[in-house]
RNA sequence: GGGGUCUUAGCUCAGCUGGGAGAGCACCUGCCUUACAAGCAGGGGGUCACAGGUUCGAGCCCUGUAGGCCCCACCA
């Protein structure tokens, strides 16, 4: 017979377990037509990653969801993958090639893509290695890549499709670039942050007169574009001046002073200038009055020929000189610190520089249309609800999404110039000749597309799309995501839309929502403050159990959470109590094994307890199904602590010990509630479930015929197991052992000394509750003797004594009780009963409240209300007979 | 400017549709009781931010106030 080792130690099991379920397939998933599909997709780590904490979260939840609806029966697929993450691999692999000395262009493109693919074959497996040390029950076999073969054709599908619908186009528009990663980047990809700086009050000449215009601005360098000078239609101020010409100094160029309702009148002088290349606002301005577009950065954004002498210097060297050069020439008027907004690109927080480019874009109106209505009808849940009003915040204002990237690691767009006319062709595949000219010879367009372009065809392309795969048929639409709320915008809006548009169906049936870990000083983790906990070096430290179970536990879905280490340490402990009493079953179970009792030798405990796990599991299914991960977990922790081993181990240790008639009963109980225990445990502890249940099962295998925990059935709530009376008479016995332990505490009674105890009752119901369970209610009372009687008969006047409603309980401790102390004791009691009778007092007399509140409240209270006056009558009496 | 969210025990947080305030850690007291000292038993500690309102009844619903965090938009 296997054994447990004395002591629960995670390294010694975690591995072994986790390469015998590869090993079984179990995770595997295959169309099976007999099941009900369960399928979640994996959010898919950047290949670039490492396994930091919102990992370790994210996947921890979908791990129990999968596997808890695996054990239900359903035929659970989790789709694991990864991303390319176009930008952040780029940017880190020429870095890496820096370090050899070696620049991106000096590859060309293949050359690049060549190293690329090099280093993902190299790296790129490492986080999923470490998804797999948490425990991960994805289906590696399906494991995809965003830019592996079957993916990049539904990019390909998809981005012709909607071309060819009208709905992806290409044009030239003000966007946002990032100067050091030389490419543009969509709306979601700027974070605007507000930065201290100045504005520079300048004036700018009238043509023809000794007078000036002053505007206000916050980048002068910008002013080398500008091409008119905008003031408010009714500005009193400035009336005089619409329709007439201003220099623009530095450039010495004729520039129109025109009207606007755009310019509000309090900010700055109220007079703008107006630069349409370089802000979105005056790009706007600029197509509403014919202005010219002058563009006056390089892509590195430094001043290009258009900026005249400036031509060459950086952003901020160029606006020191033209501040510099402006107060030579007496045209600065006043600098005034101004705090402004300014974007940043959320990847390497450079400055973002709005330009006007050609670029690929997305329409958007359209195609929101049936993502607004899935949330706002409840067809797709979001987890927790309040997440449809951030969802709503972007909807709502939707702009088309540059898809663009002047990039090479990802999937280059398809579209064909014809090299001899020009024409334009977009197809999956390079055109055989030009529909126009005839020519055959074609380049193709050199940008890639936004990363999130493919991870938006995710729960589709993953499963065969655009292949007609039986796949997607049966595990589409799947059924959960869990991702962090902070890419909302990113990636759920975007799967939403594509799902529809592409697939006539919602990708999801529900959005589990988590926050952010945060450090236990409720600081984002991160590189920079190199705050970030290592998941794998508490896995290490603590098991892949305990840091499951703490990151499922103590937050509610949306909400970040802070980490500790002393949450891990006590979950850690919650793994070695089950281990342990795992262990004591073991000890006690007959070699031979155990088979099924009859259910006319359960006793009361052994019902009691049966019928708390059947609720339990009851309670765990509905709170997992309703995603209320957090909520379950303290069920079980509070069950399998408690209950089971504080009190019902407790309990049954007399009957095992003195081989009592019951003993088969007990041993029979003992293993079916941890059995229930350890399965409905197993989705959040997976690795220390298994190592006992494994070697467990041997000893029960008629009920539990499966060899590993995973792939047996959950637990159901069953009615043959619902013993509501029994539960009533244990929670006698446990009130009336706390009293007794209170007592003796109270009396300063070491717990070594046993003393006579008296159970006292003119009810024989109430005696046979104690008679039934007077062989460990005796033990865990820390009774010498135990008589059951209906009256006190026999005991001594000064007995310390436990009122319960029923009954009550004396231990005459002849030498050590102290009556002044037990009287003061009684009078608190007394003291507690009067406060709780006037509330319930207050209530039934209350005219309103028996006629408004529900049956059950009512009848709730006066049963209270009998029970507080039977213990009061008790006290009474005892307090009487001990001041005599 | 718009919106969200939080404020509950010393700390960190739960509290499901309104019906007598909970957990973990920390603290105090006593226990090496043959599963477990990573443990057992007992205990102290909360005007549930504040002010109104709805209700028989509010930590929970509504309004307002204060403070913290976050998102979006705008910013010459």
């Amino acid at each position: 017979m296997k054994e447990l080792a004395k002591t629960y130690n995670p390294k010694e099991i975690e591995q072994r377990i986790y390469d015998n379920w590869i090993a079984k397939k179990y995770f595997h998933a295959e169309v099976d037509h007999s099941k009900k599909p369960f399928t979640i997709i994996m959010p898919p780590p950047n290949i670039t990653g490492q396994l930091h904490m919102g990992h370790a979260l994210n996947n921890t939840l979908q791990d129990i969801v999968i596997r808890q609806k695996r054990m239900q029966g359903y035929n659970a697929l989790w789709q694991p993958g990864c991303d390319h993450a176009s930008i952040a691999t780029e940017v880190k692999i020429i870095e890496e090639l820096r370090k050899q000395g070696i620049h991106k262009e000096d590859l060309g493109r293949e050359g690049f893509l060549k190293k690329a693919w090099e280093w993902k074959e190299e790296y790129g497996g490492r986080i999923v290695n470490q998804l797999k040390k948490l425990g991960s029950s994805a289906d590696w076999d399906r494991e995809r890549f965003t830019m592996d073969e079957g993916v990049s054709q539904a990019v390909l599908e998809v981005f012709v499709k909607l071309y060819e619908k009208g709905l992806i186009y290409k044009g030239t528009k003000i966007i946002n670039w990032c100067p050091k990663c030389q490419t543009s980047v969509s709306d979601a990809e700027v974070e605007h942050k507000d930065t201290p700086g100045k504005f520079w009050h300048i004036k700018y000449p009238i043509v023809g007169e000794d007078d000036f215009i002053e505007i206000a601005t916050t980048r002068p360098e910008t002013m080398l574009g500008d091409t008119a000078v905008i003031v408010h239609p009714d500005d009193p101020r400035y009336q005089k001046y619409i329709g007439k010409k201003c220099i623009l100094p530095l450039m010495n160029k004729e520039i129109p002073i025109l009207a606007d309702e755009y310019i509000d009148l309090e900010v700055g002088t109220g007079a703008m200038k107006v630069t349409p290349a370089h802000d979105p606002n005056d790009f706007e301005l600029g197509k509403r009055h014919g202005l010219e577009e002058i563009c006056v950065f390089n892509d590195d954004g430094s001043i290009n020929e258009n900026g005249g002498k400036y031509c060459g210097l950086g952003t901020y060297e160029a606006r020191e000189a033209v501040v510099k050069d402006l107060e030579e020439l007496g045209l600065l008027v006043k600098t005034v610190d101004h705090e402004h907004s300014v974007g940043y690109h959320d990847r390497c927080g450079t400055i973002i520089e709005p330009m006007i480019k050609q670029q690929w874009f997305v329409k958007m109106d359209e195609l929101i249309q049936p993502a607004i209505k899935a949330v706002d009808e409840g067809e797709i849940q979001l987890i927790p609800a309040r997440m449809s009003k951030l969802y709503h915040n972007w909807t709502d204002n939707i702009r088309d999404w540059c898809i663009s990237r002047q990039l090479w690691w990802g999937h280059r767009i398809p579209a064909y110039y014809c090299e001899e006319c020009g024409e334009m062709v977009v197809s999956k595949t390079q055109p055989d000749k030009c529909p126009k000219c005839g020519c055959t010879h074609f380049h193709q367009d050199e940008d890639c597309l936004d990363t999130w372009f493919s991870s938006a065809l995710w729960p589709f392309s993953t499963l065969g799309w655009p292949e007609d795969s039986e796949d997607v048929k049966y595990f589409y639409p799947t059924d959960l995501l869990v991702t962090g709320y902070d890419i909302i915008f990113f990636w759920v809006i975007r799967m939403i839309f594509s799902g529809y548009e592409h697939m006539g169906e919602k990708p999801f049936k529900a959005v589990l929502f988590t926050g952010l870990v945060r450090d236990d000083q409720g600081r984002k983790m991160s590189k920079s403050l190199g705050n970030g906990i290592d998941p794998l070096e508490v896995i290490d430290r603590y098991g892949a159990d305990a840091l499951r179970f703490t990151l499922a536990t103590g937050n509610s879905p949306g909400n970040d959470m802070r980490f500790y280490y002393e949450r891990v340490e006590a979950n850690r402990n919650f793994a070695n109590k089950i281990w342990n009493a795992s262990r004591f079953i073991m000890m006690n179970m007959p070699e031979e094994g155990i088979k099924k009792v009859d259910k006319a030798l359960l006793t009361d405990a052994d019902k009691w307890i049966l019928s708390k796990v059947n609720t339990l599991a009851k309670d765990v299914t509905e709170n997992l199904d309703k995603y209320e991960i957090g909520i379950a977990a303290d069920k079980l922790y509070e069950f399998i602590w408690e209950e089971f081993c504080d009190w019902y181990i407790e309990m049954v240790k007399p009957r095992l010990y003195a081989d009592d008639s019951t003993k088969a009963a007990a041993l029979w109980t003992l293993m079916t509630v941890l059995m229930h225990s350890l399965k409905l445990l197993h989705p959040y502890m997976p690795f220390v479930t298994e190592e006992i249940y494994t070697t467990l099962q041997p000893l029960a295998s008629e009920e539990y015929p499966e060899e590993s925990i995973m792939i047996s059935p959950w637990p159901v709530y069953s009615e043959e197991l619902n013993f509501a009376d029994a539960e009533e008479k244990i929670e006698v016995i446990k009130e009336a052992v706390r009293g007794i332990r209170n007592v003796r505490t109270g009396m300063n009674v070491p717990p070594s000394k046993k003393a006579v105890v008296y159970v006292v009752s003119e009810s024989s119901h109430f005696r046979s509750i104690f008679e039934e369970g007077k062989i460990f209610f005796a033990t865990l009372a820390k009774a010498s003797e135990c008589y059951i009687q209906s009256d006190r008969e026999g005991i001594h006047e000064d007995a310390v004594s436990v009122q319960l409603a029923d009954g009550a309980i004396y231990i005459p401790l002849e030498e050590l009780v102290d009556i002044s102390k037990e009287i003061e004791r009684l009078e608190g009691e007394k003291k507690r009963l009067t406060g709780e009778l006037a509330r319930v007092n207050g209530m039934l007399s209350n005219e309103k409240f028996i006629s408004k509140a529900p049956e059950a409240k009512i009848a709730e209270e006066r049963e209270k209300k009998e029970k507080y006056t039977k213990m009061m009558e008790q006290v009474e009496s005892q307090l009487a007979k001990l001041k005599k």
